[in-house]
DNA sequence: GATTCCTAACTAGTATACAAGTTCTTTTTC
DNA sequence: GAAAAAGAACTTGTATACTAGTTAGGAATC
């Protein structure tokens, strides 16, 4: 387990939540493991107080499973439960991008240009970079519509999907991605929902390219009845 | 403040949650009041642990803000983040009506059709029902389509659309959202998606109509920048 | 009288202690 | 030796105690 420094404004439970989170995420915590509160208590340096708290977040969103009085159980990989967070993701942004279009300012533009440099610089220098330069653009577009509460409720579930996609092969697709990205930008810029959302919508559909892939190759953390 | 028994089955957390939960969208406890910890604990009979972490889950989706060392304050009233809810359900649940066309299997038709009698049966008699039953009719529509975990997140926010619900007004809209309930179903049932999404979208819009006359109506409730 | 400062009474955040339930090992029993 | 019973060693749920920060009121000061 990765352990980051406590950033100083953050309380105790935030930390533990962004400590847990993040190894969970960077599958540095195994999905189907089981950990203790006492033990990642001590590992963070804190009591169980803060940790339980932070668990009983993640357990909202089936990230972890806890089990009274057994433990707590960090969710194998669940294709129902990605599935359900990619039709969130695509629904709901989806009609962000078209929304967009008509809200976005010239501020707002410049934000999304300015991350579209920064991930056309990383591109092939430093390609780990790019999955938060990607949630940002994306954030970024919740920001422009004023539906900064409908991100927070996208993202804890998003976690499920966010997993799968540290698997992924970089490369190749990290171009497409970032060009993606560049195509929905353009689209908002020109004022144009119905390219934004195609644009967006061809976006998402990369990811259903590589879900037998990552079936087959790391098929001991996924749960049951996936295909 | 409105002190249902507890129900064996479930923890100090979940009472808690569940009680707090149902007084703010009854606007029991009044929007813009502080409440606290001690406070609730006493009434329901319980230590600050399980209402604090009851809290702590209420204040993710923004229905109280805690200050730390100060209090929790019950959210005003506010048309952002209703705005926000509404789009989210309108979004998400405009979508679903179109899949459960596609996967509403007979089992599935017959549960909706049994909510339907009931809304039928009670709107003249005790309109008060017609809420659950609403909610339950929304809710099975996540089943058909898989959505367990979508339904809760839009859930949590909705309470923000929730507590408004509760002033509106009964009587006439009664009628309409019972016969707006049974065209979706009717769309569900004739696998036409175009209609489903047409009826559920006229039916989400019915809310409009009434935001005005509420705003003025409960003013004291409703959160500085709404018009 | 108005202002400043200090203290006492609040608050939530967190640590610790205990209660209650699960699991695995050991001991007893046949 | 096998099976059942007992108990020790875990777990999370919850109560309690303490910490630190906020607020309000009264005393001291000017």
């Amino acid at each position: 387990m990765n352990v980051p420094p406590k950033n100083p404004s953050e309380t105790n439970r935030e930390y533990a939540f962004r400590v847990i989170s993040e190894n969970i995420i960077s599958l540095d915590i195994e999905p189907g493991s089981m950990i203790g509160e006492q033990e990642i208590a001590t590992v963070l340096g804190l009591s169980r107080t803060p940790v339980h708290e932070a668990l009983l977040e993640l357990s909202k969103s089936k990230i972890v499973d806890i089990l009274p009085q057994k433990g707590c159980l960090v969710s194998m990989i669940d294709s129902d439960l990605i599935r359900e967070a990619r039709f969130l993701r695509i629904t709901v942004e989806t009609a962000l991008v078209e929304d967009a279009c008509e809200l976005a300012t010239e501020a707002d533009l410049q934000e999304l240009e300015e991350n579209l440099q920064l991930q056309e610089f990383y591109l092939n220098k430093d390609p780990l970079k790019l999955m938060p330069l990607d949630n940002n653009f994306h954030k970024i577009i919740y920001r422009i519509c004023n539906k900064m509460q409908c991100h927070y409720m996208v993202s804890l579930m998003s976690m499920h999907f966010d997993r799968v996609r540290n698997l992924s092969l970089h490369s190749v697709k990290d171009l497409k991605i970032v060009s993606d990205h560049r195509a929905i930008y353009n689209a908002i810029k020109e004022k144009d929902p119905v390219a934004a959302r195609a644009a967006f919508q061809k976006h998402m559909a990369r990811f259903e390219l590589d879900w037998n892939i990552i079936c087959q190759e790391y098929k001991q953390y996924i749960s049951d009845g996936s295909k």
